[in-house]
Order: C-alpha cells, then structure tokens, then sequence
DNA sequence: ATTGCTTTACGAAGATTTTATGGATCCCTC
DNA sequence: GAGGGATCCATAAAATCTTCGTAAAGCAAT
C-alpha cells in the first residue's frame, strides 16, 4: 500500500475511547497518537502532519466544534472525523460547519468507523500524490501546477478564484461539497456563510466551460447542499 | 475472525426462563453466559466480550431500561434484544431508545428467537468487515460519500432530507427505528414528535424505491413503532 | 359484523428556502 | 480612468419542505 504509515490523531477525553479507538485503528495499519483535550490536539496539528483526525465533539476546555474550527485553520486539508453521542442532525450541521468532513455517531459499528477512516485517508493521499497534476473529465481538462484549463482543447481563460473553486470541485468529482467546505477552501474559513460568492462564480464557470449553462453537465447543483463536478459523462440510461 | 464460538449474555431473574434461554441457544451453537441481574449483568459486560445479549425488560434492582442504556454506553456495538411481556408499544419505544437493537415478546416462539438473535449477531459481524461506504440492500444501493442512490443500476435523485432519512433507517437495516429517533436524526432534536413528516417522506421514499409503493418490500412500517429497513435479501412471498 | 378510536397512507396546495440570472458597484493595478 | 477581477444586490425561477384534508387500515370493545 503505501509507502509511509498513515498517522492518525484520536482526540478524546475518556481514556476507554481513546484505547478503543487505538486497538481498532491499529489493526488497519495506522499509526495512532492521541490527545485527550482540544488545546493538546490544536498543539499537535500545529507542529505534526496527521492523515486524519478522530475528534470527539464532546470534550470538556475548548470544545470539539472549536477544536475542529481551530484544526481547520492550521491544517486546511486534514481530513477531520467528528464523533458523537447523540445521533442528531444539530450536531451533524454543526460539526460540518465547523469544517468537519464525516460524522460519525458514537454506538458505531467498528466496521463503519475503519471504513470511514479509511476513505477519509485515501482522498486525502490521492490529492496529494496527484503525481501528473493534471485532471481530465469528459472534455475538460486541469492542469493543477500550470493553473492551465483547456475545453475540447482550447484554453479557458480562469481568474484565480475561478481556478481554485474548479480545482476544488474536479479533484472530488463525484462527491457533492457542501458550500461551507468550498466557500472555506477558496475563500477562507471566515467566508463560511458567503454562498452569493459561490453562485456567482459557478456560474462563471458554467458561462466558460458548459456547453449550455443554463443546463450543466458537470458543474451540477446539490440543492440545499452544494456543488458537485459529475464523473461520469452520463451517457444514457441502463437497464 | 470467528473461529470462536459466539457467547451470548442472557439476562433475566426468573431462573426457569434463564435455563430455557440456555437450552434452547445451545442447540444452536451459542456459548451462553448468564445474570439475574442488571448490576451483574454490566459488570459481565465491562469485563467479558460478548456477541450479543438477551436482556428482560422488567429486572428487579436498576431495570431493563436502565440496565440496557448502562450496556450500551460500555459496549457501542454489542446487539441488545429486550424481552418484554406484554404487546406494549410503549415498552419496545422505550427499549428501542434506549439502544436496544431489537425486541421480542416473550410468549416467544422458539423459532423467532432463535432468528431474531441469529440475525443481530450476523449484523454485527457484517459490519465488521464493510470496507467501503456503500450500503448493499437487495436492488437499492446507496453511496454515503456521494450522497447517490441506486435502485437496480439506476440513479434515483433524493432531496438531503429523503437522503438522510434513508441512510439512516439503510444503516440500521433489519432494525426497528423509533419515530422519535428518525426525526431527531434527521430533523434534529426539537422535532421529535412531527410524524407527519416521517409519513410524508416515507411516502415519498416508497415512490421512489419501491416496486409497488403500496405493498414496500423494504420501507416497512412498524406500526406504534416507527419504521425498519427490510435486511432480506429475498423478498419471498408471505402468508 | 358494527361501531368507534388510533395510526397510517395518500394527494396536493401553500410556504419557505435555495438557486439562477443579470447587472451594479467597488477595488486594485496599470 | 480603463480594465479586469471580486463583491454585492434585486428579482425571477426552481427545488424542497411543510401543512392539511381525507381516505384507508388496524385494533379493541361492543
């Protein structure tokens, strides 16, 4: 697999949790360390390079909503998993909010849980290890290192806020990202709540790179949610 | 990774009812441990690891109720099957929300029993080996990470709150959920008793999922109760 | 069976929120 | 002050959610 051993970061103030979490995750091969309060995990993410964050969204001092908002900040592309007691859709829109990118409710299946670690895992490595930096979906074309994008091999003219939201959105297509997560990804994590900025330049972007904006067929729409770029060229239905 | 003969915890005073339990989960090939009570009962739990547990609802001394959330919180993953007497829905809501994954009404048929309890410990152990997040139920399947759903190869478009609900009651198949639990997940915790929304979305799931919305062969409906994913793989004809 | 009561199912009309769209304004740089 | 880019605003359109009236189904007691 990979090279390296994936280092994972549990944060959680029960010391049963925390040893729960350690002997699971262990058996998939991850290198754990812990923390049992926000500021400590804060601390670590400071000077430390995780591949992903256990975070419990109950810790006593700081907080895991502000931890999570805090890890955020220092470390824009970690993946954070947020666990819960209570299996309550308050807490989940909080936790994603907050920049949390799962949400696991705590009577977990160990199963689900080294699942979801694990793909958190693997997206962030393949963004990283991205080796030619190049994207190609469907007629469109990115090329990350020389911010260049082509349609149907000519070059679209991109302005920087342009480039970053597209890169953003084509390197998880597939996936729905909610607005909070592009808008803190582009923008920054104070912009949050701006979602008039991301209209505008989606449609921007569908203006330049959509055959016919008004009807996309990769820059598509996840109501109430956020964007998506489709993966798929979707050629007819199957049966 | 079970070599091991599956240990199953029976919980109950009544001596008569323990050893019958005893005889009758032997026979198929469950290691049985026993308590008369919910303090032994946990203490068993904090040190022993079992594959599931029979738990009656009315124990002298803390309870049924009390005895199961106790169970829960030491051990998230266990499998808890309340026995209650009387066809009381407000005795299963009660066990139900207090983390029990399934109830039986204890002028039982052996024959359920041994199903019912067959059934929870293969749930757990599934789970345990689930590696991506994808949810397999007959011909629906449903992609958490890409929020897409699939009846027999086809995409079906769900808005976020049919989505959740059906992520929610997919991820507990084979278990009745509680109408109250739905809605927190959900709608979040201040719409805990809206029903009516439940039917609605419900409703709309069917239209969607369904062969025949008017006779669900996986949406089914646990009358005074809530509702529950059908985990049959074969949908066989009924009596 | 019949009568009531409660729960569930169904259809569809509002109400609300979110999104699309066009354009105006601001800000910085040249 | 021109020009490109980013931000902001007003309105129309679309999608989703909520609500309500009524029918059907299940159950208990008559």
């Amino acid at each position: 697999m990979s090279p390296l051993q994936s280092k994972v970061l549990v944060v959680d103030d029960e010391f049963s949790i925390r040893r729960a979490l350690h002997t699971t995750l262990s058996t998939l091969g991850f290198d754990i360390e812990e923390a049992s309060g926000g500021e400590q995990a804060v601390s670590l993410v400071r000077t430390e390079r995780y591949d992903a964050a256990l975070l419990d969204i109950n810790l006593p001092g700081m907080g895991g909503i502000e931890t999570c908002r805090a890890m955020r900040r220092l470390s824009p592309q970690l993946p954070i998993l947020m666990l819960t007691i209570r299996e309550d859709a308050d807490d989940k829109i909080e936790a994603l909010d907050a920049g949390a990118d799962d949400y696991i409710t705590k009577p977990f299946h160990v199963g689900e849980l080294m699942a979801r670690v694990r793909a958190a895992v693997r997206r962030s490595q393949i963004t990283r290890d991205d080796i030619d930096s190049v994207i190609v979906i469907g007629s469109i074309t990115l090329d990350r290192d020389r911010r260049l994008v082509q349609k149907a091999g000519n070059i679209v003219h991109l302005t920087p806020k342009e480039f970053d939201l597209l890169y953003c959105l084509m390197s998880h297509a597939g996936r729905p990202l909610t607005h909070a997560r592009l808008l803190t990804s582009v923008w920054g994590s104070e912009y949050g709540t701006e979602v008039e900025y991301l209209r505008t330049f989606v449609r921007q972007l569908r203006k330049k790179l959509e055959d016919d904006a008004s009807k996309p067929e990769y820059l598509l729409t996840d109501s109430y949610i956020g964007y998506r770029f489709s993966d798929v060229t979707q050629a007819g239905p199957r049966s």
